[in-house]
Formats: structure tokens, C-alpha cells, sequence
DNA sequence: TTGTAAGCGTTATCAC
DNA sequence: GTGATAACGCTTACAA
């Protein structure tokens, strides 16, 4: 038996250490450790109780050098302060770290820099796998993820991208949301979107022209107003909204943030929701702790509730079936969403019943 | 110079591959591409378009292992989707990806053992350091950090622990509200507190007593309220509040959580805020983003902003600062809170201006 | 200025 | 069953 280095001191114990400590090979007692390949039972218990005894933990640096998986995983987001991140992050963290994975996170801000910077970061870390919420890829992360690990997206799907996706029901979404102001007594309704680019703004405007469509109602082109999903986006849209003719009594924004600016946008030029005109929200950020507000008698946005935790929770799922099976056909898996009518959307002032 | 073995097909780059490719030996290359020791610069030129042209992403698992510094911090919060975490996460992430660190985010649900089995598992990945956010650190979770990386603190500081702590000025906080609460005219303020055992607890209820007796304010053991940073808990609260002798007029809670069930377990009473009491959150974890809300008219949580991102920010520091001078001395970081005092709050109903 | 060689702590393939 | 031994991909003395 060769001999092994002496104990580094102040530094944690390695196999070797437990390898000295016990005039055992290194091999032996990483077998032991593992649980793989045999060990006699008297030696594997003296093993573990050593292992023990001096603290052993496994360096997981040393394994993923050796098996080349580094048991980690890699998720972009926006970011990590609207609370539709850390909702659907939380599903993805439930199910993969079950599976012994640990989550890098990290903040793109929308910017296509950082957001080629943090693949960049990630890759070197060698993620066996990136969870992309609601991302854009810009050209530069295309490239960089042509040789990587598998991808999943959630919520927006880039074009000409084989990977699995996990979205919402755009289409379920905005005929809820159509349904719901056509039957309050809504024939104008307008449509803010996001960026033209993104598969989720061509979802969603493609069910707002055939929605708007099967009720009958007109979807004339200065109805649907692009923006981005930041806030200011919904500041801009309400100008585009007062200017169209006849003037729209409803309005689907492209998520919550932006109603809420739209709404404000509105307040400042005296017009009032739901009273002169309804606003509709997306995704429902706030309703996960608003609903505590009951006692304050708050106003709620009416909105269309994502299945957050769900995404999240089939993200991951789609993320552990890849890495298992990583010449699978790409999935998609289209989520349900639920109706939250609550009180920014009213029977217009001047009802259109009959058109 | 010793033959390399053959490139391995499929695979990543590695400088094995580069050094090959240009006929030198993988010690120049590295050397080149870390940017550190003596290359010629035609040859480092050379290296670096090769690097580029192979698509070469250096292994930080193997830079990890050979220099026992992973670059990477562990983050341990309660509950990733209470905005709290995320807006103090953030400024973290500024600090820390700025000097080349990435972040492992972790929730422990409040939960002693997912705590230690949380660290556990970033010990096993050779966390540079740890950041605790709101975490009581458990007697087995304590004894994994006997040797472990640096641990900074924020907003609980453990009892018999030294580590680096930043905290919100929580003496400042209970006096702006006992302020705010008693130029609105009221005498008799409870409390409702976390945890007994936690070092916000004890400053918070110590800056409460303390402040009562200044104002010349009686502070009768029944009015501190023990409770825990969960919702649930202000339900509870509202029953001993009710209790007490005489019924207090306004009520400090925990936390913006509490603070919401605790208007929400009045209401059911038929008590209303602030006609009948007045209450107080702690965190402003709603105002950020309902600022947006002006437009719906919405009531607001009188309630103190802690820096959150300024916490992160002074927390990140506070650990580059360990890395650097391990044996320094612990710090402690107090920041300035301020006062958001909205609609919860406000003269009692019958006002006992003179005492 | 460049190359050689050792080693970080595992896992995995062989002999024995 | 157990023990050498060779990677994994990088950094870094030290030698040339």
C-alpha cells in the first residue's frame, strides 16, 4: 500500500484523510462513501463513522470534474424583484433540488449584454442545463448556446429554437379576458402588447384579433398598441389609446405592471377605471399578497392569473426529462390560466348593448 | 514537449485542444488566457483567436479544484416570493457578480432542517462564503459552520456567534412609529414581536420599552405580543390584543405580513383600521411596487422601508471585505431606516391627548 | 519567454 | 473485496 500525503491540517477532510486514518486505500473508502461497489459492512461502518468523526464532506468541485456533471443549473431572469420570477423560481427550486440539483440565479435586466455575459458565466461554470424565464435570446446567446447544455423556456419562446417550453394558454387567456368585458357590454377593446418579436406577443395578438373576431367586434389596427412590459410602456400606450377612434372602453395591458401605469396614465388625464374606461391586467403579481388586504377594502386589478408555481414546477420537470433523455424531440406544455375579475373592469359608461 | 492526448470529439474546448492546435504546450496557453505570467504577445494573440475560434470557455470546476476557491457565495432566505428576499438579493448580486462571484439561492422555509441541509449541500459545493438572510442558525447548522467559509448576516444577528452583521437601525425604527403614533395622540401602543430568541426581537422590544417610558407612555407586559413573522401569527395576535387592559389604540407588528392579518382579523371583528386601531408594519415589502397603484386609490400600510437593497448592497461588501482580510475583525452595519406613513394610521378615536 | 511536472479530490477501470 | 492507477482541466512553482 502506498502511502498516502500527510493530512493537510485546517483545510477539510478528504478521502485520503479518512484513507490514512484508517490504513485503507483511497478507493475502498470512496466506494464506501459513494454507496456503489463493494465493501465489506465492518469497513463500511468504520468508514462512516470516520467520515464522520472528521467532518468529511464530499467536494462536489472534485466530482464534477471527474463525471462532468456539475449538478447545477442555471436560470435567467428579468428580474429577481418582479415577484412573477420568484414565484415561478420557487416551483423549479422544489422540484429540482429533489433531484439534487442547486440553482444558479441570475438577473438579466433585459439587457441582451448581460444577458450573453450570465450564459457566458454560467457556461463556464458548466451548468448541465440553463431555465430560461421569459428571455429574448439575443444572437450572441444563440451562438454561444449552440454546443451547451439543454435549455428550457418558460413563458416566451425564441424563434427558430429547438427547445422544450413551458408557457401559459395565451389563446385560454385573452378569451377569458375578451369574454369577460363582452359580456359586461365591451365591444371596443384595445390590446397592449409587448415587443413584436417575442412568441408570446404573436399568441397573444393573434387570440385578441380572432377573439375580437368570433364576438363580432371591430380590431382595427390602431387598437393594438405595442409596447414593452416595463411600467413606462403602459405610460406611452395610454396617448395611442386616447387617440384611437372611437375611443376603446376596455383595454388588455400587457401585464400588471403596465395596467397599473395605464391606469395612472388615465387617472392624470381625469378619466377613471373601471368608470370611463376598464383595464385588464396579465400574469396577477399582486394577488398573491394582495389577497391579504381585505381588511383595507383595497381595490384589485382584474388580470389573468398565471400558474406560476406550476410553471415552475413543469420547468423543472422538462429540465430533469432532457437531461435523462437528451436526444428526446423538443416538448411544449401550454398551462392553463384562470380569470381574476376584480374591480377595474365595469360595464362601460355608455353601454353598447346592441351594435 | 510531450505529446497531448487527442482531442475529445463533441466535447468542450479545453487548452489541451488550443495547445495542440497551435504546437505548444498547455502552460503558455493558460498562461495567455488567464492573463497572468509571461507569454509573447504574437503567441498570446494567437492563443486567444484560437480560444475564440474553438469556442473555448475555461472550466471553473477545474480552476475551482486546483485553487480551492469556487467564486461562488451561498444565499440562505425563508421564502424566495416574500419580496423582502429578492429586493435585498438584488443588491447582493450587484456587488458580488461585479467581482466575479455567482450566487446559489437558497429558501429554507424557516425550516431548521432544510437549513442544514441547505448548508450542507453549499459546503459540499465549496461555497466561498455564506449570506444569511433573516436566519436563526440552528445548534446543528452552527456546528457545520464551526470550520466553515465566512458567514455575513443580515437583519438577525445569531446569539454566541461572531460573524459580520448587517442589520436595519431597528431602535430607530420603533421610535419614528412610536413618534408618528403618538403626535397622532396615542398612549397606549402594543406590540407584536417574532421570535423570542432572535436579536431583532430583543432590540426591537427593548427600543419599544424604552421608547414608551420616554414618551411617559405606560408599556404593560400584555401589550408585547409574541409571535412569528408569519401571517398566521397575526390572526393570533388580534385575540391577546383584544384581551388587553386597556385596549390598545394602535399596534406595532412584526412585520408587513402581520401587520395585513392583523387588520384583516380586526375587520372580522368589526373593528376598523384606523378608526378604531391604528397599525403599524415593518418592512414595506408592498411599497415598492405599489407605489404604482396611486391611480386605483389604494389605502397604504403605515410601516417603516428597510434599505433593502442598500442591506444587500452593505452585505456584499461586508463579505468581499472577509475574503479579503479573513482574520478581521467581526463588523456590524447599521442602516437607516425611514418612516412610510400612509393609511393605517391615525388619531384614535377617542383621543387621550392629555395623560 | 516557454515547457515540465505536480497536484487539487474525486470516480472508475483494472488487476490481484 | 480491495488497492493501485489513471484521468477530469486547470494553476503554478520551477527548470530550461
Amino acid at each position: 500500500m502506498k502511502p498516502l500525503p500527510p493530512a493537510a491540517q485546517g483545510s477539510r477532510a478528504t478521502l485520503a484523510d479518512i484513507a490514512r486514518e484508517l490504513g485503507m486505500s483511497r478507493s475502498t473508502v470512496g466506494r464506501a462513501l459513494a454507496g456503489n461497489g463493494y465493501v465489506s459492512p465492518e469497513k463500511k461502518q468504520l468508514i462512516l463513522a470516520t467520515a464522520e468523526r472528521l467532518g468529511y464532506r464530499v467536494s462536489t468541485i472534485a466530482r464534477a470534474l471527474r463525471t462532468q456533471q456539475s449538478m447545477t443549473l442555471g436560470v435567467l431572469m428579468a428580474d429577481i424583484t418582479n415577484p412573477l420570477f420568484p414565484a415561478i423560481v420557487k416551483g423549479i427550486d422544489e422540484v429540482v433540488s429533489a433531484a439534487g440539483y442547486t440553482l444558479f440565479l441570475c438577473n438579466t435586466d433585459e439587457n441582451p449584454q448581460r444577458q450573453q455575459t450570465l450564459i457566458r458565466s454560467l457556461l463556464d461554470r458548466q451548468v448541465d442545463g440553463l431555465i430560461m424565464l421569459s428571455q429574448t435570446l439575443s444572437d450572441a446567446s444563440r451562438a454561444l448556446l449552440r454546443n451547451g447544455p439543454p435549455c428550457v423556456f418558460v413563458n416566451r419562446m425564441p424563434a427558430r429554437f429547438k427547445a422544450d417550453y413551458i408557457g401559459p394558454d395565451n389563446q385560454q387567456a385573452i378569451d377569458l379576458l375578451l369574454n369577460h368585458l363582452y359580456t359586461l357590454g365591451h365591444r371596443h377593446i384595445a390590446c397592449i402588447t409587448g415587443p413584436a418579436q417575442s412568441s408570446t406577443v404573436l399568441e397573444r395578438t393573434a387570440a385578441w384579433r380572432a377573439g375580437m373576431a368570433r364576438l363580432g367586434c371591430a380590431a382595427p389596427q390602431d387598437y393594438l398598441i405595442e409596447g414593452d412590459y416595463r411600467g413606462s410602456s403602459g405610460r406611452r400606450a395610454v396617448e395611442a389609446l386616447l387617440r384611437c377612434q372611437p375611443r376603446p372602453s376596455a383595454v388588455l395591458a400587457a401585464n400588471d405592471f403596465v395596467a397599473m401605469e395605464v391606469i395612472n396614465g388615465l387617472a392624470e388625464r381625469g378619466l377613471a377605471v373601471p368608470g370611463d374606461i376598464s383595464v385588464c391586467g396579465f400574469d396577477d403579481i399582486f394577488g398573491d399578497h394582495f389577497t391579504a388586504l381585505a381588511g383595507l377594502q383595497q381595490k384589485g386589478l382584474t388580470t389573468v392569473d398565471q400558474p406560476k408555481r406550476n410553471l415552475g414546477q413543469a420547468a423543472a420537470q422538462a429540465m430533469l426529462a432532457r437531461l435523462a433523455q437528451p436526444r428526446a424531440p423538443a416538448s411544449t406544455n401550454i398551462l392553463p390560466v384562470s380569470l381574476q375579475a376584480r374591480d377595474t373592469s365595469a360595464a362601460p359608461a355608455a353601454p353598447v348593448i346592441a351594435d
